[in-house]
DNA sequence: ACAACATTTGCACACTTGTTCAAATGTTGC
DNA sequence: GCAACATTTGAACAAGTGTGCAAATGTTGT
């Protein structure tokens, strides 16, 4: 940001100051943003949206995640990883086997509404 | 994918066919998967978040997105580009000035499903 | 036509990401 | 203990991403 070293900003006379600080003034503080975000990021990328809705659907294990996603068991794995650290699956392990589930209701929800919103946009 | 060329894939007789008949029998198809997964991505972008938590509340222009979301006018223009390509934002000129505000109620709701989703995390 | 300004665009660069391979870890049954 | 197997982990690499700078585009007022 080069720009706030710099007066005027834009010119000043076109900057409506008084949006700009209603909208800050009630702004979800950094770490809940950065939150945010990295759980939409991890959403965001097609074999583990595949993973997350199937796990929608059925408790599996990796290698079946795999078959169904269509990549290697490391690749699941390195995925769940992920899925884990942002506490969107749980997991729970039956000998060798490991078997993943969603984590809660939201991620359920968050997935039907983009889902509804691809669905609209295709209309 | 290495695996698919191998048989067993796991041991076989771990593999839940069953399970993942079920789950492929009524899975969104590749191209659904992969218009959601790009819409999620990229509201996974911290500064692009921002931009939609202000257009959220606001419309607003360029110049004011950047001052909110502490980057380069350019920068947050890029984003809006991309914004713009999934459709998540719609715009209006006014001479020099573009406004930009939200595309649709969508965006609403999945912006606030996952800010609580982030609050339970951390209760 | 020109200057001033908001926005967009192309380029470059550091940084991140998804993937596979190979090796490690942990678990079961012999 | 050992072999078989599911899963995890680390390394490496190509491909993708976010950013700022500088130049281009478009608009307004003089």
């Amino acid at each position: 940001m080069k720009n706030s070293n710099k007066v005027p900003i834009c010119g000043v006379t076109y900057i409506d100051e008084k949006k700009v600080k209603r909208v800050e003034k009630e702004f979800p503080d950094e770490e809940a943003v950065l939150t945010v975000s990295e759980t939409l990021k991890i959403l965001g990328d097609p074999t583990r949206l595949k993973i997350v809705l199937s796990l929608a659907k059925e408790e599996l294990c990796v290698c079946d995640l795999s078959v169904i996603a269509g990549v290697s068991i490391s690749a699941v794995s390195h995925h769940l990883r992920l899925l884990r650290a942002q506490r969107l699956v749980k997991f729970r392990k039956s000998g060798k086997i490991v078997y993943y589930s969603l984590a809660d209701e939201h991620m359920h929800l968050i997935v039907n509404l983009t889902l509804e919103h691809a669905a609209e946009l295709r209309r």
